[in-house]
DNA sequence: TGTACATCAGTGAACGCGCGTTCACTGATGTAC
DNA sequence: TGTACATCAGTGAACGCGCGTTCACTGATGTAC
């Protein structure tokens, strides 16, 4: 994690704290105490940065998301429209291995995987991200003329559902990839393994 | 919910409550007097009856995985082995209906993504449950004897990532799936539609 | 048949603990005159 | 240049609260003799 200046150090070693910690344990489970701890700073110093627990917990997700937003936005405005889901979806890909180092990915996958599954925070961040969410999904309509707009719907949730369930338990399952059947495979190896399974779910009859 | 005559109506009672409780908030997020309180019974009753709040989610899940995996290894006793991959779905997708009313049933599916984000909770049912998931995995295997090992590993993960994921947080994309296209699937039409969609994935080139 | 005892589901009240949050305070840095 | 004041990051200790759990107890039912 590289320093950006326009905060605090003390900022900064909390939400890196927080994001470990959360991503490990999950947001109820961590308690303020153990992240203050591990940051090395002061209890109340997270009530003095941020206000409250939970508004360190929609910070994490900012940190990850703002650059990954921006920069996915950006190329989606550059984007020639193309009938093939694979160039669509490799697109996402490139810019979310592009936003973090790898250990910070497996973090923020595992972030989004709890996010999921939280009504609250789920709300807050389709009011903030969802406009790029939107628009990313257009391309997809746009490649896929024939499927019927109700069952596109339901299967951009599947593949969704493939990407967060998987990347977000990958720590577990590459441990299991590895032992079982040799191999090796990193976050970016996974996402890529996606990409022809849902691009031929989606092209695959009603 | 039927009763089975061979649990105290206490404990029966207790189980309704933290399924439809646990199905909403989660596990930390909701307290053993909600839970009471929602079931018309004394705070002590579910240490007395269960020994402690982790037991009473395990039997929570056991309610619904008992008979569940129980009906499903008979299903796969007596199964012919094929090389279409949607029938082998189908199969499943017929034990989950089969085993819950739809309401019961929206609950465990929201219950098992819960699971899936919970380490020790994940551990526990694979241990008990891990042996029919393996069985059912082993007629995808015959179905698909093309693809290499390590390729239908991660597919089957991102089927069960597809399922949970969408199932587990049903009821919301449901509301917008009928506001947005006009369209009233319930869990088992939502199930059907994967089929297709699981299958063509999993037969995609590598 | 009657009595004494054991078992068991369920109860009410309390316990101790860890939690997020608050508050008065410190010490360093910047600013006005 | 010197002094008084304001601002701000950070601190240490405490607060009140809700939590899971415990325990002594009750009342009903079953069993032995």
């Amino acid at each position: 994690m590289k320093s950006c200046q326009c905060v605090s150090p003390t900022v900064e070693k909390i939400l890196d704290a927080a994001e470990q910690l959360f991503a490990e344990h999950g947001f109820s489970e961590t308690s303020l105490r153990s992240i203050t701890n591990k940051a090395g700073v002061n209890l109340a110093a997270v009530n003095y940065h941020f206000g409250s627990k939970k508004v360190l917990i929609q910070a994490v997700f900012s940190r990850f998301l703002d650059p990954l937003t921006s920069n996915l936005s950006q190329a989606l405005a550059a984007f020639q429209t193309t009938d093939d889901p694979e160039i669509i979806l490799h697109l996402l890909v490139d810019q979310i291995v592009a936003v973090r180092d790898a250990q910070g990915l497996a973090n923020c996958m595992k972030l989004m995987g709890l996010a999921a599954g939280h009504g609250h925070l789920k709300h807050y961040l389709q009011e903030i991200y969802g406009g790029v969410f939107q628009a990313y999904r257009q391309l997809l309509i746009k490649a896929c003329p024939d499927l019927p707009m109700a069952d596109l719907f339901w299967r951009v949730y599947f593949m969704l559902g493939s990407a967060v369930f998987t990347l977000s338990g990958a720590s577990a399952l590459q441990a299991i990839a590895a032992s079982d059947y040799g191999v090796n495979d990193g976050l970016e190896d996974i996402m890529r393994k996606m990409v022809p399974f849902m691009a031929a779910g989606l092209r695959a009859h009603t």
